[in-house]
DNA sequence: TTGCTTAATCGTAATATTGCAATGAACAAA
DNA sequence: TTTGTTCATTGCAATATTACGATTAAGCAA
């Protein structure tokens, strides 16, 4: 039916997957790292730099500010995104927890 | 459109989402964090286990293994899913490098 | 063979996502 | 005030995702 059924899942399980899911688009990736390196953005600048109309990237940097991965401070007419450093240590810590995970190697079927 | 413009981003930032995309949604964590336990687990497991209907399971299943990030081994009637080992470290390699990526701190904004 | 078990596939309904034109709101400059 | 700039919001169309009942396919056991 198209709707999730967090409940039967833990909080935790509930947000890897969606944080995961932020960064399952392309754009949002390249958003990301565009803040990365310039840790200061306007959105007409991403307008430019990603080739998508204006609503899409705003639409774009209201669900990475959603989840708090970003945030945003009005500047005159223009708004200046950054990644929230805070949140960010969070999800790093969270994924690199996910990826220390080694598969045991026992070899009994693949 | 519901159609991501994929053609407009970098392989890199193609394949980061496609992979990403695959950890969002809690039910394929908890397939992965069920098969890092075990390193072994028939696809009845995982339906008893997570409380999703066998089809839904196998459609999960599916989707990681199109993604190279699980595969599948026949035992009998049943399947032998594992972690592919390989793909898994090219997964954690990329990841590593995304979350290495640090803000620079300049303050002139937010 | 028949019957049972296991998992994939098909078909379908409900919901979510992506993208953008049009519009609106807020501010700055003239 | 008017005009232009910048970004958010609205509304909509196209497509994707999630979930599951029903069915199918393939192996095993009697």
């Amino acid at each position: 039916m198209g709707l999730t059924k967090s409940e039967i899942f833990t909080d935790e399980q509930n947000r890897m997957a969606l944080i995961a899911k932020a960064f399952g688009h392309p754009a949002r990736i390249a958003i990301l790292q565009h803040l990365f390196k310039l840790n200061s953005c306007v959105c007409g600048d991403l307008v430019s730099e990603i080739g998508l109309a204006q609503p899409t990237i705003s639409q774009h940097l209201k669900e990475l500010k959603n989840l708090k991965i970003i945030k945003g401070n009005i500047e005159g007419t223009s708004v200046c995104y950054c990644i929230d450093q805070k949140e960010w240590q969070n999800i790093k810590h969270m994924f690199l927890q996910f990826f220390e995970q080694e598969p045991v190697v026992n070899g009994d079927c693949c």
